[in-house]
DNA sequence: GGATTTTCTGACCATATGGTCAAAATTATG
DNA sequence: CATAATTTTGACCATATGGTCAGAAAATCC
């Protein structure tokens, strides 16, 4: 029997036939929420029968832990790449650009993870107050340095990734708003955001506090 | 039969239960979402019987939908309060309190609004192009008033609000990972999100472009 | 206080959905 | 190619859930 879940010691059909069942996982929750979705649809989605999703996966439970798990390395990485090597005004609106653009292209990875935080985030409290945490903290310190030392106006470190976070999942979570709202602009979208959120994390840091 | 929808001509009763079921509603499609919730649990939040909620509302998407119908005219509010009155940074500023403010008092709405637009706002598609789009529409025209008269620096009018939405709301749609990432620092997130936005905010509508 | 209207409830129904299982089909393996 | 292991499926099951309904209980009206 299968029943993944480690990566290792697979046979071929069942790597592919686990990614193929995550993709479409993927699409389903992040359009339908973790209640909302179906193992129906997701065999639907994928082509595959119902039973045999339940083959690979141990429940819609561990569909959705896996998909999560595997998300959060994603979504952290951006930040991991936020170093003290260059300007530190360049590197934050370098982590800008690359959440925005995850936000273009991954947005159903924006959704799941924002459905998940909706609702409580019953299935990774732990790695929100473990990983997450950990990671900001670091990049916080970070942050701070650059203050102390002159770099960047004084902000507050959390509060900045907070705005970061919003203002570019914003794209992705909430893109039917968007879209709404602006109506025949909304094709430019993405580039006209990219542009204001450059020039407005650019005021912030360069202010004369 | 009651049967509510109209506010006119109901008994004491009808306008007492009616409230009673659409705040327990409220509750339990905010943490639950809309697929995530049941009569049941509304039932039991409201202290009413399953059908006893349905003698009043016809049916789940029925109690779902007063709930966002009212909710579009509280969310619409504190943008039409947006007026070329006083200093238009100050304008501004003070929408972003209004808008913080209404994420730290009422969470809930603010949850029940993510969710939906997160499902890709299937009941209120027609609110988010109409009446949603025409007020955004007629404040782009008035920020982009204040740039031509050079009081403010030049931003897009419409990625404004968006970001503004997007930092206000984040401290009630995503409050689990806010209060998961600052940890002990987290009881006084509203008021270290409310200095931090407003210095963005001051910061970006001064720059000199 | 009795009739009438409104409100409420227990019992029930139909469907959706997560999940199981034995057996069939397919794919390695010797 | 025969055997063993893996993969796939149709048929089911148990439960959850949205919703109905006839009649009981309250409230209102005359």
């Amino acid at each position: 029997m299968a029943r993944a879940a480690a990566t290792k010691g697979q046979t071929r059909i069942q790597r592919e036939k686990t990614e193929q069942i995550l993709e479409a996982a993927l699409e389903v929750f992040a359009r339908n929420g973790y209640r909302g979705a179906t193992i129906d649809q997701i065999a639907e989605q994928s082509g595959l029968s119902k039973p045999n999703i339940l083959y690979y996966f141990d429940g819609k439970r561990a569909i959705h832990g896996e998909l999560l798990g595997r998300l959060l390395d994603t979504w952290l990485e951006p930040l991991e790449h936020l170093t003290d090597d260059g300007d530190p005004v360049e590197e934050i609106c370098d982590y800008v650009r690359r959440k925005l653009e995850m936000a273009r292209d991954y947005p159903r990875e924006s959704r799941l993870f924002a459905n998940e935080i909706l609702q409580g985030a019953p299935h990774i409290v732990d790695e929100l107050s473990g990983p997450l945490k950990q990671l900001t903290d670091e990049k916080a310190r970070l942050i701070n340095g650059w203050i102390k030392a002159g770099k960047i106006a004084p902000v507050d470190p959390y509060h900045l990734i907070f705005s970061i976070w919003a203002t570019t999942q914003h794209y992705a979570d909430f893109d039917v708003q968007v879209q709404a709202v602006l109506g025949d602009k909304a094709a430019s979208r993405f580039g006209a955001a990219q542009a204001h959120l450059e020039g407005m994390y650019r005021a912030l840091l360069s202010s004369k506090g």
